[in-house]
DNA sequence: TATATTATAGATTAATCATTCCATAAAAGT
DNA sequence: ACTTTTATGGAATGATTAATCTATAATATA
């Protein structure tokens, strides 16, 4: 049975990714609904038709960066790779999302639901949720890291996983005051001479 | 010669001590003139007589807080400590006022002024410049690592800066996010574990 | 006591905020 | 052709934004 009544006249996976950019850049709270609807082109009852709300939208844009270019535990959760390895390949793409000149600078997670008013504490809400789950993979990554011998059997490795992201989260910071993919590269590459490797 | 006039009913020092824990809690933009005016319970026209704009207020704010409880560069620079106990001071210092139960959690500089709107650009300059002399600081102490030796001479000062400048912003996210003032004494730890320091 | 100066309380402003309403348009189903 | 359904453009909503205005109160100086 197809879609009765008149058919959208704008690609909403398309406005979706735009509202994602946006969102990413601005914030949540900065970026306006003239805002949106000026990137979008839409009129007011075209948005609300299609969306819901501002916040309804965002939650779409999230849920889309952690399942395009924020997604990491893809690489903490890959089985082929050594732990060291997986981070390593994981730190080396956020960096490169990061700094990519066709996007944003810095993670959507951690610059655009930071500091929400009381009326929109949800955002505030998902966007950490998101940023526990990339702790919690490192925390996977690093307990393997242990287990295999990677890492000293003493690690604490719940302190450790601290230490690491910590790192990744100040990447966002970093990125955004204008660091360059080539210098985070180098600064990852110090970062992991901690992680005593007996093996590689 | 005595100041003329009606004298100010409140003090303009502890207002902006009490102004600077809002903005550094909720951000400039999420704080509005109204939440200023209720946590300083001050009228519309006390508040523009005192302070000029809420831009304005922010700038001693936020110079209050490098004054204060924000102000690193002091261990960064002190040069009766080793270059690696100088930054280990530092971020322990860092981390204690970051998780601190009497002021709000993670750093100012990085938390409040990150997403500004087009009008307020001046604020994200402004805390930018705040971010820069931290890693400045970083970098100078790093520096002069290398020329004592704790650090291999082949390491490359601004990625070293910038792999620990990393970590310190990630701070911020990670006392906002909840993390205790000992979950992150460990981590600072395990990060100083990098810094190969032949003499002590 | 009179004047100059500054602070106060509270109303007011114009702009912007997210959202809704209304009339019309474009498609599918009967 | 007619009804149902959904989308559209554009005006209107009430709340909130930062900032200003008006009138009055409290001080120092002359």
């Amino acid at each position: 049975m197809a879609r009765t009544g008149r058919p959208r006249e704008f690609d909403r996976e398309k406005a979706i990714e735009t509202a994602m950019n946006t969102f990413w850049e601005k914030g949540f709270e900065t970026t306006s609904l003239a805002d949106l609807r000026t990137v979008l082109n839409l009129s007011s009852a075209s948005f609300y038709a299609a969306f819901g709300s501002k916040k309804a939208l965002y939650e779409e844009c999230l849920k889309r960066y952690t399942d395009t270019c924020g997604e990491v535990t893809s690489y903490l959760d890959d089985g082929s790779k050594s732990p060291k390895q997986a981070i390593q390949s994981m730190l080396r793409h956020t960096v490169a999302v990061q700094t990519s000149s066709t996007s944003p600078q810095g993670c959507m997670a951690v610059l655009s639901g930071m500091n929400c008013c009381d009326d929109n504490k949800e955002v505030e809400t998902l966007t950490f949720s998101v940023r526990k789950q990339t702790r919690d993979a490192i925390f996977r990554c690093v307990t393997r890291g242990i287990e295999r011998g990677e890492l000293a059997a003493t690690t604490d490795a719940e302190s450790y996983t601290l230490m690491l992201d910590s790192f990744v989260k100040g990447i966002s910071i970093q990125a955004k005051d204008g660091a360059t993919e080539e210098q985070l590269l180098a600064a990852v590459d110090y970062l992991l001479m901690n992680w005593t490797s007996p093996m590689n």
